[in-house]
Parts: C-alpha cells; sequence; structure tokens
DNA sequence: CGAGGGTGGTTGCGTTTGCAACCAATATGG
DNA sequence: CCATATTGGTTGCAAACGCAACCACCCTCG
C-alpha cells in the first residue's frame, strides 16, 4: 500500500524485528556456541553432562553446598541438580553428607576423584575460554565482562521471580 | 598442607575456576534469564514454543525462506525446525509452497494470521529487550553489541564444524 | 542415461527436560 | 503442642530433544 519498494503480493512491510540486532537472540547464539564447544570436552573426555559439570564445577569452588544452593546458583532446575547429583554420587564422583541440623538438605562435596576430574577440565575450559575471549583487547574483557553483569542483574530483576532454569 | 587458612580435611586449595568470572557460565545465565522471560510473552499468549517462535521471528523478517535457511540462521537442529514448521502450519500460521526448481525444498511464508500474531509479539519482544538493556547508556548498548558480535565470531571459529545447535 | 554421492526434509527412537505431585522434615501460629 | 504452611529433595509422566536412519530428489560423471 505504501509506496516503497518490493513487489509484494500485497503488503510491503519492513521486518519489525532484526533477528541479527536482537538482543536474546544474539546471546543465545553466542551462549549456545560456547556452551556446546565447552561441552564437547567435558562430555567426550569425562562423560559429564552439562548440568554435572555445573554442578562438578560448583562444588570445586564452593567445596561444600547444598543441592539448593547449586540450582540457585547455576540457575538450574531443582530436579535438573537432583538427578545430576546421583549420577555424580553413583559414579563416586561427589558425596552426600546428612545435615543435621536440617536433616531434609544434604551437604554435597566433591570425592578425590570428583576433584581429580575437575582439576583436569578446568585447564581446558579456561583455555576454551581464553582463547574465545583473546578477539578482545585486555581492557575490552574487563568493560565487557562488566556489562554483561549489569545486563544480568537488569533481566533478573525483570524475571518473574523464580521463574529461572535452564 | 601448606600454611593457607581454612581448616580442610587434608588440601587447602584455591578455587582453579571462579564461575562468576567464567564467560560460558555468564553467558548462559544471562541467555537463559532473557530467553526465559521472554518466552512466557508468546507461550503463555500465543502457544508459541521457543523454536516455534524463532521460525516465526525468522519469516517475519525475511518474508520466503527454506527450513534450512531458518535451521541455519536460528542455530537450530533441522529436526527441530522440521518439527515446529509442522506445528505452525497445522495451526494455519505458516504456508509451505513447493519450490519446482527443486523439488526437495519448500518455500515457507506465514499466513496473514502468522504476521498477525508475529505483530503482536514483536512490540513486546523489543519492548522487553528494551528494558533489558536500559541499564547501558546508549553508546556503551552499541559497544555492547559489538563486542557480542566479535565474540560469536570468535566462538563460531573455534566450533568443530556443524556442530551447533539449540 | 544410469549409478553413486550429496542434500532438504521427515520420522522413529532413546534420552533428557520441566512440571507437578509427592515425601520427609522444619517452621509457624493458634 | 497440634494443625498448617513451607522448604529441600525425589520421582512419574508427558513433552521436547538430538541423533541417525531414511526418503525423495538433485547433481555429477563415466
Amino acid at each position: 500500500m505504501t509506496a516503497s519498494g518490493s513487489t509484494a503480493r500485497e503488503e510491503a512491510f519492513e521486518p519489525q524485528l532484526v533477528l541479527e540486532r536482537f538482543l536474546p537472540y544474539r546471546l543465545n547464539v553466542l551462549a549456545s556456541l560456547t556452551s556446546n564447544a565447552l561441552a564437547q570436552i567435558y562430555a567426550e573426555r569425562f562423560g559429564l553432562s552439562i548440568p554435572a559439570w555445573r554442578v562438578v564445577a560448583t562444588l570445586g569452588q564452593y567445596d561444600v553446598r547444598t543441592a539448593r544452593d547449586i540450582a540457585a546458583h547455576g540457575v538450574m532446575h531443582k530436579s535438573t541438580v537432583s538427578r545430576a547429583v546421583s549420577a555424580l554420587e553413583q559414579r563416586g564422583l561427589i558425596q552426600r553428607r546428612p545435615n543435621d541440623e536440617d536433616r531434609r538438605e544434604a551437604w554435597l562435596a566433591l570425592t578425590e576423584e570428583g576433584r581429580r576430574i575437575y582439576e583436569s577440565i578446568v585447564p581446558e575450559a579456561l583455555g576454551f575460554e581464553s582463547r574465545v575471549i583473546s578477539v578482545l583487547t585486555p581492557q575490552e574483557q574487563i568493560l565487557f565482562g562488566n556489562l554483561v553483569d549489569r545486563l544480568t542483574a537488569s533481566a533478573r530483576s525483570l524475571a518473574p521471580e523464580g521463574e529461572v532454569e535452564a
């Protein structure tokens, strides 16, 4: 109807939303590229699923946590964490110790073997990360981290409460 | 064994990898926060799954594409796209027209109703996006987009070939 | 033109996922 | 204290997922 170009059948519209400039879309592409590439490392070499790796990574960093902590921290659904934890426990990579102060929950920690695996993965993970971000200058890297954090805070404040999983 | 703090059982280690500073982790958190929040809009209000929305968004922007194009563009597996397309076709939101030049593939386009839904979602999606990024100054927004693009290119070049889906 | 390889798209299958219902234990409030 | 709500964690189930096998078709090359 308007006088713009294109001999479209009837409507001549501008795209209303250009995906390549749409933030959620771009973030998703970038995040899945990095996640999938990383996943190959710990899946093929150590048989860890993504949730399992997240549990291991969290315990590697924090030593002792509950499943609930891990879920909240890693933006995962509690059932996802529960299953990852059982699998890891059965493989002897983490250990569960009841909390006598509150017998609903349990403390989780890496076993020695779990930590050994963690320590094998970490350098690879860090290496991968540094290869990815090497296209940015050091200042840009810092800046980017800063912007990501602020956006995350913003997104979190807009999310309709505990609505968040992986 | 070393003289550092903590009365840990035996080892006294530094965390080797701090998740809060680990890029793939942070990107995942941010991406799933935004994706999930967005998904609520088009899932609850229009009954669209994430892949379905991506198909609609792509066709909204490009008017006519093949399933293959959409998959490549949206970083989705071709079976995911195939199923989303069938569902959308059955709901009358998109239309399939055989390509006589190559009868393996088919041209896909939004129907009028499909476009109506697209046009209802877009303002909401853009509104959500702008609320999220409003914590950045305009220059920061541009800069962030630039950095994301460069990181994406970098990650893509490191990914072991067509290894990428949602 | 006919055989062999490659490509767009679909589908069966086993696995993973998220949701919701549930269990056990703790907190709260009459 | 007992009833009720809440919370950490598990599990059944249905839906969604990726993979690989597959079908139809195209393209090449002998």
